[in-house]
RNA sequence: GCGAGAGUGGCGAAACUGGUAGACGCACUGGACUUAGGAUCCAGCCCUGCCUGCAGGAUGGGGGUUCGAGUCCCCCCUCUCGCACCA
């Protein structure tokens, strides 16, 4: 072998050898334990980054990890391949969205390999492509005819940038979350997932998720924001009609003096239509539609509302109550009407303040004798407390008058206790080309017609002239849009939307477990042996977004019978970002480090290895290239402890355990022996790769140090052996090329992936003296050397002998020894 | 504002249930080998003191519990992330 490590060829050579003999392969093994693990799949940009190398090394390492334990892995990647960016970039370069996919998708392939990653590429999925979204298309047709999917005309955010919806999801402070532009308000037709029908279950289940970071359950649960309250019903003065509202505050009902609406609130034109108020509510309306949503949707907005001209009727009080329409009132939330109760809400305070509108203090402080004045009021007292001037019900407490108010409400048909979540359905209605067609067909007849299933798959074409503005061409594109109704056959037009692009990634995890299969989109058995996805490792971007559709895909997939588990993803780890001089690489900064210049110059090996010692997975990760130097100088050094005594090594059997070592031999391997154990529990039990590379880094020290001055011993090589070959086992995961190539260089004949994972001797890791400290107070001050099974008495009894401890006890009283065999003996004076 | 997490050398980080603070690596310094080395090997490397061994201090700040606290409790400061007029 070189005595010198040089990457380059040997890591193809070896990536060559895994493809050859299929060592990623993976089949069904009902007899072996399966384990699932797997990455998100990347979007195919271009170009792989250093985000997706850290990531997928995370993923990598535990893939082989866990096969060299035995288990049965299935380790997939695919593509999530629809998207905006293919059209705009297609529409700059001149190509086509498909073109410029597939081409990305090979470039980005070839940087996969190239950096060992070991997946099963027999079972490869692109969303783009017909055989992936066809299925997609026939959930669709299932959860239309389950009424799971439906169209109903919504605001919606829409980004005119873009041009098409974004779902509440998409909305990043009241920007797009891809261009960043502001996000308007439009009403449109568009189709729905109904997701809330199954709010419950996804809430539930957070709390039965114990292999995730509790944070994106938090999240996740913030995200559903179920709060239990009332709606409660206000009757118009007119007497023609009524308003409802959502409130948690049933207790305060006694307080509410006015009322308000959202601008985009059903009645408003009803209730200013031939009043004084009518053009000034028309003029707030549409000043409110425009202003962008980001504005609306802050604190820092000034809160500001119109008068209606019409009032309603306090249920509770029978008075009147003025109906504003206000800004800050969201018609995406509750019913869109508030009943404002400026003494105890701060909000309705302001708003009360701001337009001279009357208060009336209805809580006061549990302790306090007196309930405020309302002259004193500086802001809304919110908190719960006792009922006052609220006729009958003063003197209880809130919680109590919540239920008590409610009731009596509800006797007369005017209230009910309800329960809201801040989760609205999911619209998935995309009016962009490079997606999934929503099969679906509106005939001017029959309205919207379902595509029967045996007309499946609607084909996205690909023989459009994409537009420059960025609007989709299938609206022109007349082969694509017209068709006949599949109920009378007439003439009629093809929906032109396309699905969110997390429609596809809310189930590929599922078809991963059923490649090539053509019957059906899952195949049971399969999907059965494999599901659930016992890892999942991908960033903490999407722990709303793409983490809760694929829960709630699982469980309508569930339902319909096509999985059998609950939850898609048993176990989730969500690694941290990679950083260069202390922010997020971006092309506008200009820290962008590209793998594909480190892999020339250090080779797979050494950018797997820092992506994994720098920091452990969950952190983020800041890059530096003198660590990169670090860690090839690392692996320099295994390659030349092998390499350096090739032939010795070849030569002899590593040692087994038996015989009698002197202190620097059997000190080694009791060093090699606790290395397996460390780095065995550091990679299974925490992912805590820093930490396991760094214990093989001092069992290498440890083995320079021994052939510095080596024993002239016979053990002396096997025992060398023993930890050379313990070494290039523990880093294989990390570092396969390099381990490879050493394993074989040791005489090994066959691959070390189907090498068996080393396992330490319980009776070769107790050394027979340990260090034991020796406190005074608390203080270090002395260290003794005891045998590890010595009793409580025994190192007392040393301890109190030493002559350091004995210097500082002398001449006063010990009050008290404590000892922890094995560790420590604390001397208190 | 609410919620979560985090503050440890010049830097990235260790310290698993309270028990030797700073493993491992980077940077730096010195030495060896060498025509030379940014190659390699060896050594040093938290701060302060007489520079031998040691003593004292030190995990954002302050207090507490304990024989013993980076770790547990209370108060405060700073940073990061998430949510943010949700009725």
């Amino acid at each position: 072998m070189e005595a010198k490590y040089l990457p380059k060829t040997l890591e193809k050579k070896w990536q060559d050898f895994w493809e050859k003999e299929e060592l990623f392969k993976v089949q069904e093994d009902p007899s072996r334990e399966k384990f699932y693990l797997l990455e998100m799949f990347p979007y195919p940009s271009g170009r792989i980054h250093m985000g997706h190398v850290r990531n997928y090394s995370i993923g990598d390492v535990l893939a082989r990890f866990l096969r060299m334990q035995g288990y049965n892995v299935l380790h997939p990647m695919g593509w999530d391949a629809f998207g905006m960016p293919a059209e705009n970039a297609a529409i700059k370069a001149g190509t086509h969205p498909a073109k410029w996919t597939y081409e990305n998708i090979d470039y980005m392939r070839g940087q996969l390999k190239k950096l060992g990653f070991s997946y099963d590429w027999s079972r490869e999925i692109a969303t783009c492509h017909v055989d992936y979204y066809r299925w997609e298309q026939l959930f669709f047709l299932k959860m239309y005819e389950q009424g799971l999917a439906y169209r109903r005309s919504a605001y919606v955010n829409w980004c005119e940038t873009c041009h098409t919806v974004l779902a509440n999801e998409q909305v990043e402070g009241g920007a797009c979350w891809r261009c960043d532009q502001p996000v308007i308000q439009k009403e449109m037709d568009q189709w729905f997932f109904k997701i809330t029908d199954y709010v419950d279950e996804l809430l539930d289940y957070t709390h039965k998720l114990p292999g995730w970071p509790e944070r994106v359950l938090v999240m996740q649960q913030n995200w559903i924001g179920k709060s239990y309250g009332s709606k409660l019903i206000f009757p118009l003065e007119s007497g023609d009609g009524e308003i409802t509202v959502f409130t948690t505050r049933a207790d305060t009902l006694f307080g509410a003096t006015f009322m308000s609406i959202a601008p985009e609130h059903p009645l408003v034109e009803k209730l200013s239509r031939g009043t004084p108020q009518e053009e000034a509510v028309r003029q707030f309306v549409e000043h409110a539609k425009l202003s962008k949503r980001s504005d609306r949707e802050t604190e820092l907005m000034e809160k500001e509302g119109v008068f209606t001209g019409s009032c309603c009727i306090n249920p509770a009080t029978g008075e009147k109550m003025p109906i504003y329409v206000a800004n800050f009132v969201l018609m995406a939330y509750g019913t869109g009407a508030v009943m404002a109760v400026p003494a105890h809400d701060q909000r309705d305070f302001e708003f009360a303040r701001k337009y001279d509108l009357p208060m009336k203090v209805v809580i006061k402080p549990q302790d306090a004798a007196e309930p405020p004045r309302l002259e004193d009021l500086t802001a809304a007292f919110e908190e719960d407390g006792v009922l006052i001037h609220s006729d009958r019900f003063s003197g209880m407490a809130s919680a109590q008058a919540r239920e008590a108010i409610t009731a009596e409400l509800a006797e007369k048909g005017r209230g009910e206790r309800t329960v809201q979540y801040r989760l609205r359905d999911w619209g998935i209605s995309r009016q962009r080309y490079w997606g999934a067609p929503i099969p679906i067909i509106y005939c001017d007849k029959c309205g919207a017609v379902p595509v029967p299933a045996e007309d499946l798959p609607v084909v996205l074409p690909t023989d459009v002239a994409l537009l420059p503005n960025g609007a989709s061409p299938l609206p022109v594109h007349e082969p694509f849009f017209k068709t006949t109704c599949p109920r009378c056959k007439a003439t009629a037009r093809r929906e032109t939307d396309t699905m969110d692009t997390f429609v596809e990634s809310s189930w590929y995890f599922a078809r991963f477990a059923s490649a090539g299969y053509e019957d059906g989109p899952l195949d049971f058995d399969r999907v059965k042996y494999w599901l659930p996805v016992n890892q999942y490792i991908g960033g903490i971007e999407h722990a709303v977004l793409h983490l809760l559709y694929s829960r709630f895909f699982t469980k309508v997939l569930r339902d319909m019978g096509y999985l059998a588990v609950d939850e898609p993803f048993e176990n989730l780890l969500t690694q941290g970002m990679v950083i260069k001089d202390g922010s997020k690489m971006s092309k506008s900064k200009g820290n962008v480090v590209d793998p594909d210049e480190m892999i020339q110059a250090y080779g797979a090996d050494t950018v797997r290895l820092f992506c994994l010692f720098a920091a452990p997975p969950e952190k983020d990760l800041e890059w530096n290239d003198q660590g990169v130097e670090g860690s090839f100088r690392f692996l320099s050094r295994v390659w030349r402890m092998v390499s350096d005594n090739e032939e010795t090594l070849l030569n002899v059997s590593a040692y087994s355990g038996n015989g009698e070592l002197p202190k620097a031999l059997s000190d080694l391997h009791r060093k090699t022996h606790q290395t397996m154990k460390k780095a065995t529990e550091d990679i299974r039990d925490r992912f805590h790769f820093n930490t396991a590379i760094a214990s093989v880094m001092e069992l290498v020290n440890q083995v320079y140090q021994v052939l510095e001055s080596p024993p002239k011993e016979d053990s002396l090589w096997p025992v060398v052996k023993e930890a050379a070959e313990t070494v290039v086992l523990l880093i294989s995961p990390i570092v396969p090329h390099i381990a490879e190539e050493l394993w074989r260089a040791l005489g090994h004949t066959t691959s070390i992936m189907t090498a068996p994972w080393p396992r330490w001797r319980e009776e070769s890791l107790q050394a027979e003296e340990i260090v034991i400290v020796v406190q005074v107070n608390g203080k270090l001050r002395s260290r003794i050397m005891a045998s590890p099974d010595a009793s409580q008495e025994e190192l007392k009894a040393a301890a109190l002998q030493d002559g350091r401890i004995q210097d500082f006890i002398a001449g006063k009283s010990v009050k008290k020894v404590i000892v922890i065999p094995g560790k420590l003996i604390n001397i208190v004076i």
